[in-house]
DNA sequence: AGCTGAACCGGAACGCTGCTCCACTTAATA
DNA sequence: TATTAAGTGGAGCAGCGTTCCGGTTCAGCT
């Protein structure tokens, strides 16, 4: 048997696969971002390593060999998401008429992302470089979308130019940090007061 | 000579003073402050305890009894700062004609505090109970003028009702969050966009 | 001044964490 | 089956917060 034929179908999480490594590499990798994804659930992006090794019933050495950071082994969890959030750019552009209200919903879903993942906004803008490649693939993916929508607001006059798509999506972030932890705080609201903001007077 | 008369002097930092302690105790009290003052502007509030401790030239243990939490040493460190915030909310009622000018200086004030003390947003907003005092200090504190300013601009008709003040002040608190390590990223832009969604449409 | 006890002090020690290193195990090939 | 490179697990180290306790120092009293 040539070696191609291992490589595997696509699993249910943490694409992209890893071809080329053994079998038993590529179980323990899908075993690590299952218990990962169970533990984020409950302890936040922040729980200990150990404690996902002992979930997952391996050792530390194998998580830190699959996901060198931090920000590796929540991207990997989270990818999916990450995807489909940044796929539903464009086709809210496409299918409402006004680009502002699919901007509007667009910023709605990442809301809803960040907001229902432990900890995620937190570790999003923590100035710990831990979670580093975190911020940039959020950023890479998500950025162009936005500025996308962005630019179609504009030339659509529905709201002032300038507004840096970066800042946005940074304040955005920031504004959904700590909601987990206080009933009183619906960073809905105040996004939804950002972007009346942005529009044109 | 009685005891009463042992009460010193307000000292430069760290009121409230502690009447009735001895004076070591006092002196080290403030020692500690000093020490905190520093360490905080170059390694930020969440700076070792130890780092403290040696740049005061005293134990951990000294520290940690005059404050117990780390939020009670960083409060008493900026509790001038925070106290002059505070009050500068009436007077720019008083002074200032409209009063939803008012409340932008005196929230441009508050986001200067929060943006030149490193990592101090990070920490107000950290859902960590480790900082939980120093939370509630600045809501008691802060929360009333911001209330108070915003009833004001409310009734003066300028900017539309209905906005929490605690999820305001968090929100702008939010905003600052990281700006030390990135310097694309100006929370100001963002409060400024957050008071225009404010306004009465 | 000298005494005394209560207040105060310093740093060793403990537990928890991230991260690395290396002797051992196992899967893929010939 | 034999070979070997890839993969593994957990002990070990370092940094941190926090506590604990034997020794020290101050303040009031005689």
């Amino acid at each position: 048997m040539s070696k191609e034929n291992v490589i595997p179908a696509e699993g249910p999480v943490g694409e992209p696969p890893t071809p080329g490594k053994r079998a038993d590499a590529q179980r323990n990798r899908r075993t690590v971002l299952a218990a990962a994804a169970e533990v984020f659930v409950t302890s936040g992006v922040d729980a200990p390593i150990r404690q996902i090794a002992a979930r997952a019933g391996v050792g530390m050495a194998t998580i830190y060999r699959h996901f060198p950071t931090r920000a590796d082994l929540v991207t990997a969890v989270y990818r999916h998401q990450i995807e489909a959030c940044a796929e539903a750019g464009p086709n809210l552009l496409a299918d409402v008429d006004s680009p502002f209200d699919a901007l509007r919903q667009w910023i709605d879903l990442f809301v809803d992302f960040l907001v229902t993942k432990h900890g995620l906004a937190d570790a999003l803008q923590s100035d710990s470089d831990r979670f580093a490649a975190l911020h940039t693939y959020f950023l890479d993916r998500l950025l162009p979308v936005c500025a996308q929508l962005l630019d179609a607001a504009v030339d659509a006059g529905e709201i002032r130019p300038g507004t840096q798509p970066y800042e946005l999506m940074r304040g955005i972030g920031n504004l959904c940090i700590g909601r987990d932890t206080d009933s009183r705080y619906d960073p809905r609201r105040l996004v939804e007061l950002l972007l009346q903001g942005l529009r044109r007077p």
